[in-house]
DNA sequence: TAGGAATAAATTGCTAACAATTTTGGATTG
DNA sequence: CAATCCAAAATTGTTAGCAATTTATTCCTA
């Protein structure tokens, strides 16, 4: 496929990735075609690979047959899944990442800290809430496993999905703090307690989120029938 | 996208995917989309589609923009890369299969050995590299994670490519005796043992594996420069 | 007025033709 | 004879328009 094209439609995908994560788009909106390409400014087979991307790749789409495309609502038995499968992958990074450790990874971590802090000094919301995600992006980078950093990228997208479907108070985000303290355990070389941390900083998200209640499909008959 | 076009691509997909795995389009053969659409009997977009996704999604073609698809040669560090990603998930697993196991579960995992050794028993070539394969899928069904067990599938697709790749004696597969040893440690719910099995089991396959030597991209001016 | 069939509108799915790019092979020239 | 350039062939990239499907509306009937 042309570099072109190519292009565009990550422009697409990650226009419309921001857009679901930061819960502009709210899970369960329609996205016709016509009309991202009006907003977007793009053509129509852009739209359509795009969208066919964020379905099969990242699964914060979802495609009917013949009737469009809208925005995912994972169930909770996937919202669980998801983070299970990034804890045990954020976990591992955890422990490469302190295998890993030169001089210039080590000021990688402390350099996203400080962009960090600098966001929320500044009270930019929003590069807040970006850099607070790229943290464990760079995160996987110094652990230097190509492949673990491209599984989390996605996991971190649908993690985003998930917390804008299911969080109640909008928008608790990974506190500084924590990440602050699990660098200090990863410079100090301490797996045990850095694995311990990425754990609870993990749980920590999830604290904040309705994985429990919920109707989701309410099995009507079973809910319905006479006692 | 429609139904029909998506089952094309499924079928596409599938079908290049089994031919590099089993070395019959070795890494770096040319993927020309006139001739795929001719042996295929395919439409072109429908090959299109499917080599975008075995790029982008498996990696295990490359594209490079107004020349076309070939067979991806991954490199030594993405060949390690991917089995030691691989050998996390598979570990994880390992663990989730013995805290989820219940008698149907049980009973897959004795169904699964029985098939690989009807195929050992007959003999069937094919059918052994296939089941071999799927042992670590039902092992992941049976984990119940179906984020891990997609990440884990696309795992081994490219594990398959890198073993072509990058195999001296032909189709070293997953032996039966390690599968068998892994599913007893697995029913007793010896959890370290399962582990240790498993963490055996990936390196036993590493180990037939020419992931030192080889040339690759040498660095020309390091090599041929004066002493 | 409720139900349902027929029609119209909106939307997605598909294809074939055209455009752009790269490769190949040969002709030309120093 | 080697190198360079040019044209033809092969291959990929792009687009517009039509086909098929679904959804909404209207109108008819009991």
């Amino acid at each position: 496929m042309g570099t072109r094209a190519q292009v565009e439609i990550k422009r697409i995908v990650e226009r419309l990735a921001d857009a679901i994560s930061e819960h502009r788009l709210p899970p369960g909106a329609r996205l016709t075609e016509a009309k991202l390409v009006e907003v977007l400014g793009a053509n129509r087979n852009h739209v359509r690979a795009a969208l066919q991307k964020l379905a099969s790749e990242y699964k914060v789409v979802t495609i009917v047959p013949n009737r469009g495309a809208c925005v995912a609502q994972p169930t909770i038995k996937e919202a669980k899944d998801v983070f299970a499968a990034r804890g045990i992958i954020e976990r591992s990074i955890v422990e490469l990442a302190i295998a890993n450790l030169t001089a210039k990874n080590r000021n990688r971590l402390l350099k996203q800290l400080e962009k960090e802090d600098g966001a929320i000094r500044r009270g930019e919301r929003q590069e807040m809430i970006r850099e607070s995600g790229n943290f464990h992006r760079v995160l996987a980078q110094v652990a230097g496993n190509e492949v673990l950093d491209e599984l989390l990228a996605g996991l971190i997208t649908r993690t985003s999905l998930i917390i804008a479907l299911y969080q109640e108070t909008p928008n608790v985000q990974c506190s500084i703090e924590e990440h602050q303290a699990l660098v200090d355990a990863i410079l100090a070389g301490d797996r045990e307690q850095a694995q311990h941390l990425m754990d609870e900083h993990m749980a920590t998200i999830q604290r904040y989120l309705l994985l429990d209640e919920r109707p989701g499909e309410v099995d009507l008959r079973a809910a319905l029938e006479e006692p």
